[in-house]
DNA sequence: TAGCTTTGTGTTTTT
DNA sequence: CACAAAGCTA
């Protein structure tokens, strides 16, 4: 079953090759006197169900991981088992992870085990993995190879052009309500067609209307989205049964990881790789010779389902069973990473969730400390308990790379920054406001885009008066209007703009200006230029560094400084042979595919988060924040759960809905299953949001926990009743005066009064210099690069380092000199 | 056309 | 509250 038949564009590799010598401080056994690892050493340190995972053979395989059972370890076992063992070409592996974190990880270890033909492997994300095959037959679907990925933002710049055009009213159709609805059509592999037929009213219409519209569009554009990526792939199988069974032919093995969060247009695509083919048993012989599925595996836990609202469908692992033929299950419940009072808190809360198979976790590790739970009074007071508590930790000896907080919704991460400012604890915010997402680094991509593919309207809009070249709104419409008239593409309409009637000379003469310079860069593009030196030269050429430069506002230095990292990043991939993660490997071997701009296009799109990857070592002396969506799939030795109150977690928004409640409640299973040794919960009485505070009751997980595990070190009793007079009682006080009562939002009237008897009471304009060191409420430590403005219009520009520059009207804003 | 002011919108989570 | 988009004026 594994002889080397003719693998598509495998056929000039040599199908074995010795193992690279592993590194000494490999975990692994001694090197083996043949090639590769022994069979000893693949199966070693496995228990039975694991070892029963890496070498099984001839049917789907579902393993049923929970929470650091050591699923990664049984997937990178079983890859290089495959290799190793039953002589399987590594370009005829397919993994699949949820993350291109957990991709490089998985391809680093099994790199480790057998050696650098590892390569070879497909180890990727399904977005990555559609790209690699849509760049490879996009022509067949009508597109170029140099599509465009968009992505959610600029998906929603052009819905919002769609929706114009459509003149449909903005308030009942809002580009994200649309862009939603389209994406479950798109996950659910619901064609426009196909949504036409569907559409039940007037409403759903429109709908349709502009999902029509927006696929125009989009073609139109050489773009995709990144829900195209997979149901594109999906229609090109369907559609193309041929390259489908290059792909089925090629591929031997599918292993898919995280199979709990697939969605139905990833689990389509899957079983067209990997089952049976329907027609074959059908009419035998009429497709001549068809080749035998592929062995597939799937890991996942459904405990851990958490992206059920972004179209992951937990169907998909429970019926796995039914969906591929006789499929076996291998049930890993034995945990290698928590305390057993750790385990029993996840296994007592994912308890009551309804419907669910059995499973339960458990250790020989022993018990360990009892999980710690403090009750504060508000949300800084919550952040102080967490920063004390990691003081005390480290001077017990603990790192504070140790230590992760964990927290529902991003924006509760400011609490934390704020007091780790102060105190000077160094920490990591991972996810959040990312380095891709802000203005002028989409603003170099928009441009490197329409580099690559002029016809992206949507990018070319974007940069077309950025920096200001007197391009403005009504030139554009007159350009966008003749490009409509003569069904051209923008970019074509820009060139021929003497020809748009209505264009002031003015214009026309700067939108020729701008023309230029993009033909121009584009030959450095066809040349093959390096991405780092493309990029370095429209920075330079577009005006768009100097317009920052010149610039008197000192955020704008932050963007240069920004840019300046992108060209880093741009030329470390530009010097990385091994670096797109859009070409197939055994094309970049062959030497065939150079990592060229498109690449390095493709990686910031799809590998966005990049920056974020939390090294096991580099980071001793930093404290890790994140949100518990982000936090699946790591380990903490020491974990905090914050804000354990029900609207926050649970969220607001599954506090009506069983299902959503469970969902969250999956999330809640995620979050303590994180932790090695110690855990900590807790929660805030009062919290404020939009500057409103709010009162919130315990969160009803909290119920959920064994009584006898959690030592209360503080409970919602010792909330200041009397003592001091502190905030809350003056917060109250104001929200009980009647005086507003004629407003409709009561809450944030009084919040607002609140704000403004601060700033006139309080406040005493400080008088500051440029380098002074400030604290500001909420951005914490600062210092001061500029000044502007006298007296009651003293504004201060302050550096708050990752919190960016601002500038602050110093009669209001809460800075204290220090 | 550009800069300023006003208004509105958002806080789930991500490829 | 903070930011983006839209509207208005010079």
């Amino acid at each position: 079953m594994e002889s080397p038949f003719t693998l598509p564009g495998l056929e000039h590799l040599t199908p074995s090759e010795p193992a690279a010598p592993r590194s000494s401080g490999s975990p692994a056994a001694p090197a083996p006197a043949r090639r590769g690892p022994t069979r000893e050493a693949l199966l070693e340190g496995l228990n039975d169900p694991q070892r029963e995972a890496v070498v099984h053979e001839g049917s789907p395989l579902l393993v049923v991981a929970g929470a650091g059972s050591g699923k990664t370890r049984v997937l990178t076992r079983r890859i290089a088992w495959l290799v190793a063992e039953r002589g399987a070409h590594p370009g005829s592996i397919l993994a699949i992870t949820f993350t291109n974190k957990a991709a490089a990880e998985m391809k680093e270890r099994v790199e480790e085990l057998v050696g650098k033909r590892a390569r070879l492997m497909w180890v990727s994300t399904f977005h990555s993995s559609c790209v690699r095959i849509l760049r490879k037959e996009a022509d067949k679907l009508g597109y170029k190879s140099s599509f465009s990925i968009y992505d959610s933002a600029d998906s929603k710049r052009l819905m919002g052009l769609v929706l114009k055009d459509l003149e449909l009213d903005p308030k009942k159709y809002q580009p994200n309500a649309v862009l939603n609805w389209i994406s479950d059509r798109k996950n659910e592999l619901v064609d426009v067609d196909q949504a036409a037929k569907d559409a039940k009213n007037a409403f759903e219409e429109a709908y349709v209307q502009a999902y029509r519209s927006y696929q125009r569009r989009l073609a139109e554009a050489n773009a995709m989205d990144f829900d195209d990526l997979i149901m594109s792939t999906v229609h090109l199988f369907q559609a193309f049964p041929d390259v489908r069974e290059t792909y089925r032919r090629r591929f031997r093995h599918v292993l898919v990881d995280e199979y709990q969060d697939t969605n139905h247009a990833q689990y389509a695509l899957i079983h067209q790789l990997c089952a049976h083919d329907p027609e074959e048993s059908g009419a035998v012989g009429s497709g001549g010779e068809r080749v035998a599925p592929a062995e597939l595996m799937v890991v996942g836990d459904a405990d851990q389902s958490i992206y059920a609202f972004r179209g992951a469908n937990i169907r998909n692992i429970l019926d796995f069973e039914k969906d591929f033929a006789d499929a076996t299950s291998i049930l890993l419940e034995q945990n290698y990473r928590s305390t057993q009072t750790i385990l029993a808190t996840a296994n007592q809360v994912i308890g009551n969730n309804k419907g669910r198979k059995p499973k339960r976790l458990w250790t020989d590790s022993g018990d360990g400390e009892k999980i710690v739970g403090w009750v504060a009074d508000d949300e800084h007071a919550e952040a102080r308990f967490v920063s004390d508590e990691i003081d005390r930790l480290v001077d017990a000896g603990h790192r504070p790379g140790d230590v992760a907080v964990f927290y529902r919704t991003n924006a509760q991460s400011r609490v934390f920054e704020e007091i780790f400012m102060r105190t000077g604890q160094p920490y990591k915010v991972v996810g959040g406001v990312r380095f891709y997402e802000r203005k002028e680094v989409r603003d170099a991509l928009a441009y490197l885009r329409v580099l690559v593919n002029p016809a992206d309207e949507i990018s070319l809009r974007r940069i077309l008066n950025t920096p200001k070249r007197g391009i403005g709104d009504r030139a554009e419409a007159c350009v966008a209007a003749y490009a409509e008239r003569e069904r051209v593409t923008f970019f074509e309409a820009l060139t021929k703009a003497h020809l748009a009637p209505g264009i002031a000379t003015r214009s026309l003469k700067n939108i020729q200006g701008f023309v230029d310079v993009m033909t121009e860069v584009q030959q450095m593009v066809e040349a093959d230029e390096r991405p780092d030196v493309i990029l370095e030269s429209i920075l330079d050429r577009s005006g768009y560094l100097a317009e920052l430069e010149a610039s008197d506002d000192p955020q704008d230095g932050t963007r240069v400084e920004n840019l300046a990292e992108l060209v880093a990043v741009a030329r470390e991939f530009s010097e990385d042979p091994q670096a797109g993660p859009s070409a197939d490997p055994a094309d970049v071997e062959a030497g065939t595919v150079a990592p060229g701009l498109g690449d390095f296009l493709e990686r910031v799109a799809l590998v966005a988060d990049s920056d974020q990857i939390p090294d096991d070592d580099g980071d001793a002396g930093v404290v890790t924040l994140m949100t518990l969506h982000t936090a699946k799939g790591l380990e903490f030795p020491i974990v905090f759960l914050t804000g354990l109150e029900d609207g926050v977690f649970p969220h607001q928004r599954a506090l009506g809905d069983s299902s959503e409640l469970e969902e969250e409640r999956r999330l809640a299973y995620v979050g303590i299953t994180r932790a090695r040794e110690r855990l900590y919960v807790s929660r805030a009485v009062v919290r404020s949001a939009w500057g409103a505070p709010s009162h919130n009751p315990a969160s009803r997980f909290i119920d959920e926990f064994p009584v006898d595990l959690v030592d209360w070190k503080r409970t919602a009793d010792a909330a200041p009743r009397w003592g001091r007079p502190d905030a809350y009682a003056n917060t109250s006080t104001r929200l009980g005066a009647p005086t507003d009562a004629g407003r409709r939002n009561f809450s944030s009237a009084a919040a607002r009064m609140d704000a403004v008897s601060k700033a006139k009471s309080a406040r005493e304009i400080p008088s500051l210099s440029p380098g002074d060191r400030v604290v500001h409420d909420s951005f914490g430590m600062g210092t001061v690069v500029a000044l502007e403005g006298m007296a009651e219009k003293a504004v201060a520009s302050v550096d708050f380092g990752s919190a960016g520059v601002k500038r602050l009207l110093l009669r209001y804003a809460p800075l204290e000199k220090l």
